[in-house]
DNA sequence: GTATTTTTGTACTGTTCGATCTAATATTAA
DNA sequence: TTAATATTAGATCGAACAGTACAAAAATAC
């Protein structure tokens, strides 16, 4: 799309090198593996193939890079997350969703486990922000889930009294403890167990 | 008991100025707070009150005093959450697992959420040591739990063809979640409906 | 062409990092 | 008292850190 004749003319001085995406995607990936505290400039210069001016100017400080990779992550690989949810029904729905989460957090796209549950907590222990950052994405997930319970209670698929809130969480922390029980080596088969047993745990089938 | 004049002669040299337990307790609480990345060997010798060159007598490299202070949280902290699984009946057992669990992450007896979950994991992408030692630790607890729930069904307080591997696996996970979420600024309150959650899904019981 | 604008690449800033060297200090042993 | 021993305290090491200044480079506008 960027080579639309129609779009806006090139701007003015030197041509960009790097790509935005491309290389806020291997920022993602290096505070993915390595956390904020043990990523350097150097290593954000290396993994982004970009000089630490082009940095500063494209994104601002380390942090603001941390921000924007956590909000990548979000909207790309987080997302994808929640795609299953749109199935009609509810087990398949929260099937599909621990698949893709089992399928984010054991590394064949990326590194073991997810940068919101592995790394963010550990800097929401000393930074105000991180934890309103962490907060508001245990939030957006639940909210999500949420809606989704309502649904299927609406639906039938949930006894009518269900507290679908607590019911959304214990779905959001099952994906919370994958990701951390991945990033220590627990397998995709192991994983895919402790999904079942969430699933049932939720939608009441007998595990 | 240090005072026992039966004890041990004191040693030749200088004495020492700390406690060893004491100071270790210190970085502790400054780890679980600040990360292992997040934490300067500055804000150690503040912490403990030692000054660096007894720092690395007594323990080694920062590495060294990050390692001890994991182990001192899982024998302490950490033993305190098992002790309720010695309960006679299970529901009890888990209940009391969970209450110790959330006292012990939300902040009233140290930082909020639980050292292991919170930062090692952010450790464990780039360094196989600090894998090694979270999959260590979580299968210390999968086993405590493992165990109490064998005991269980053998009382016939589970179906005998229950998973306990599995359903003790989603009691742990429940822990993890709660130590994230608490890290979040989730409350007591939250957290105890979503513990009765986990119980309920574990024992059977319709929550 | 020439001027203007924007990015790139390198060198550099002052600071902070983990770790160590050295000497003063405080104890026991003889 | 004297010697031996172990710890403390402060200074200091080279390396790594986040962030920036500056000039060369590469494009558009006129």
């Amino acid at each position: 799309m960027s080579t639309d004749p129609g779009s806006l003319p090139r701007p003015r001085g030197r041509p960009r090198k790097f790509d935005h995406a491309t290389a806020l995607d291997a920022a993602l990936r290096t505070f993915w593996t390595r956390g904020y505290g043990g990523t350097s400039l150097d290593d954000l210069t290396a993994a982004m193939k970009m000089n630490r001016p082009s940095i500063y100017a494209a994104f601002g400080n380390k942090d603001a890079v941390y921000a924007a990779a956590i909000e990548r992550y979000v909207a790309t690989i987080g997302a994808r997350y929640l795609e299953p949810l749109q199935e009609p029904r509810l087990t398949e729905a929260l099937t599909g969703f621990y698949r893709n989460v089992i399928d984010g957090v054991t590394g064949r796209h990326g590194p073991l486990g997810c940068i919101v549950a592995c790394t963010l907590p550990a800097e929401a222990g000393a930074s105000a922000s991180a934890r309103r950052r962490l907060a508001r994405v245990l939030a957006q997930i639940d909210g999500a889930i949420h809606a989704r319970l309502a649904a299927a209670r609406t639906a039938g698929e949930l006894p009518a009294d269900a507290d679908v809130r607590v019911l959304a969480q214990t779905v959001t922390s099952g994906m919370l403890a994958m990701s951390v029980r991945a990033r220590a080596g627990a397998t995709r088969a192991n994983l895919g167990k402790l999904a079942r047993r969430f699933v049932a745990a939720v939608t009441g089938a007998t595990g």
